[in-house]
DNA sequence: GCCGTTTTCGGCCCGACTGTTTTCAGTCG
């Protein structure tokens, strides 16, 4: 059993101990081991099978977490949890996702009305019954009602970088099958899309090797995380893997159309509309086989996609690009935009540290960095608003600058010195200007009062941008992806200001917010915005989330020359300098 | 339940808001 999915069990028991109510540090204890098992490098199954080693040599684990991790690695759950799992139904935890209802809320629920699920809970709200308990009321319900509308939407679909990951498992998975060259996510995953509804996996090898589809379907039906086979035909199966459900669809193709079924299956369903008109209009048929004439049936382009494109008269466009938004008649011009690549990046803006809510020191991030062959980071640490993160006051940031000052020169990537500062209620910062000024650079933020009507958030933004020491909007919409809507207000007018004062807007590369999104990218660079792509990491491990940044950009056409983190550090610092 | 230790028990992060109350519990971050 991975570490990760110990430590999903360990969440999940906590969040049964708190609907239970039990001791609220029992249960951060709980939540503190998942973490802990979750960011240890080492497998925890080995160490529990290895006499040598100790659990709870690990800081979190202790002597009952110990008992705890034998019996979830062991049996897949633990004592506590199975007790918990009588009492409540499985229900009890899809319940904590909607917004307004909380541990507290639900065992009260639970203990007036005997419901099981999501449609019965809606039903309770619908019906004005929930106000009938303490401390509930009309909003709750409405509250309630919205939330559950926005799960429903979102359930069936998946995170990009989720996705990616287990498309990284199963490629390693069946490539070890004899005769298997390559294995390729195609669909919305090969596109970048922010959240994919299912993958789809185009794999396809050499005859003369042993290649044979059957082999390739009957092993990827044995994956240890297939939870439930959907199909298993000859050239197609599909099966939920995970507990998380993803549906995956893999399919067997011969070398010779692999071209053809790889443009084919990528999509975007308005993209391959688009092409396939162009291929009739040339007298051709475009299918997952290939492109053929249409007198005589002869194939005329199926190995590679670029086969396809170019005998379509189209240079080949990148997966990001298809959907259709006048990327086919830029191919046909050959004027297809240079997009921005991971490997221009050169620095990365947006991180915390352990004086925040962050896991490392500030020089482990720096190391982190350079060894993913970046010049340069800043360090943005929270303001006091966020005060459950330990966020710096005045005091703090001035001690911080000049403590960066002073490692001048002695990490392994230039440091410049941050924060990101909570935009108040009212679009002040949270922390004084002269503090403030002591900074290289301030990414200013929206971490509290998201449900503000849209013009008073429209106001508190244009003044968040007034402050003459902030640079960049941090996470601009605050949306998490499945979870929450960003917040409103007028987009286009605050984009004008951050044009007119030169402030940039970030694309925040963490994998639950991708935010800008695309449609806004487009919107902003149409307006003259440049933007900085930065992970928002909280552990080294979350800047390698830059790629999926990179990604959302290249998906909004955008170019190096946008992206103000390509430039070298020596330029990024005179661009800093001129305020 | 973990940790550290003044070694066997006490401390562990909390401020702000919301909607419900009529003085504050529950949620959120």
């Amino acid at each position: 059993m991975e570490n990760k999915e110990i430590a999903r069990i360990l969440n999940e028991t906590a969040d049964l101990m708190e609907i239970s109510g039990e001791d609220g540090f029992r249960i951060r204890s709980y939540r503190n081991g998942a973490t802990a098992v979750e960011g240890y490098p080492e497998r925890i199954e080995s160490i529990l099978a290895d006499p040598e080693k100790k659990v709870t040599d690990i800081p979190g684990i202790g002597k009952g977490l110990a008992f705890v991790l034998d019996e979830v690695t062991t049996r897949g759950s633990c004592e506590r949890r199975d007790q918990l799992l009588q009492q409540y139904p499985p229900t009890a935890l899809e319940f904590l996702k909607i917004q307004g209802l909380g541990p507290k809320s639900i065992r009260t629920i639970f203990e007036h009305y005997r419901i099981s699920t999501m449609d019965e809970l809606e039903r309770l709200a619908q019906e004005q019954r929930l106000r009938e308990l303490p401390r509930m009321g009309a909003k709750l319900e409405e509250k309630v009602l919205r939330s559950i509308a926005r799960y429903r939407s979102s359930v069936g679909r998946f995170l990009l970088s989720f996705a990616q990951q287990m498309a990284g498992e199963l490629e390693t998975y069946l490539k070890e099958v004899p005769g298997v060259e390559v294995v390729t996510a195609a669909g919305s995953l090969r596109r970048g899309k922010e959240t994919v509804g299912d993958l789809d996996l185009l794999v396809t090898g050499r005859p003369e090797s042993g290649f044979s589809e059957a082999a390739v379907l009957d092993r990827f039906v044995k994956f240890p995380r297939v939870n439930e086979v959907l199909g298993h035909g000859e050239n197609k199966a599909s099966a939920k893997v995970g507990h998380e459900g993803l549906q995956v669809d893999v399919r067997a193709l011969p070398r010779e159309s692999y071209g053809a079924a790889l443009q084919y299956f990528t999509g975007s369903k308005e993209h391959n509309v688009a092409i396939r008109q162009r291929a009739v209009r040339m007298g051709y048929k475009l299918n997952e086989y290939g492109l053929f004439r249409v007198d005589g049936d002869s194939l005329v382009a199926s190995l590679r996609e670029e086969d396809v494109y170019e005998a379509l008269g189209l240079d080949w466009i990148t997966p990001e690009m298809r959907e259709n938004l006048g990327e086919i008649e830029l191919a046909a011009e050959h004027r297809l935009p240079r997009l921005v690549e991971l490997s221009q990046i050169r620095g990365d803006l947006h991180m915390h540290t352990r004086e925040t809510d962050g896991r490392a020191t500030l020089e482990e991030m720096a190391e982190a960095a350079a060894a993913l062959g970046y010049e340069y980071v800043a360090i943005t640490d929270h303001s006091k608003a966020l005060a459950m993160a330990n966020g710096l006051d005045e005091t703090r940031v001035v001690a911080f600058a000049a403590q960066v000052r002073g490692l001048a020169g002695k990490l392994p990537v230039r440091v410049f010195s941050g924060l990101e500062c909570d935009i108040l209620r009212d679009g002040a910062m949270d922390i004084a200007g002269d503090a403030l000024a002591e900074l290289d650079f301030v990414v200013a933020s929206v971490h509290s009062h998201m449900n503000l009507e849209p013009a008073e958030m429209t106001d508190r933004l244009l003044r968040a941008i007034e402050c003459p020491q902030v640079r960049a909007l941090g996470h601009p919409t605050g949306r998490i992806l499945l979870q929450r809507d960003g917040y409103q207000y007028d987009f286009e007018r605050v984009v004008e200001a951050a044009v007119a004062r030169g402030v940039w807007l970030e694309i925040n590369a963490s994998p639950e917010r991708l935010d800008l999104d695309p449609a806004r990218l487009r919107a902003a660079k149409a307006r003259g915005a440049r933007f900085v792509i930065s992970t928002d990491a909280h552990h080294p491990k979350h800047l390698a989330h830059m790629r999926l940044g990179v990604t959302v950009a290249r998906r909004a056409w955008l170019g190096p020359e946008d992206i103000v983190n390509t430039l070298p550090a020596e330029q990024f610092a005179a661009v800093l300098e001129r305020g």
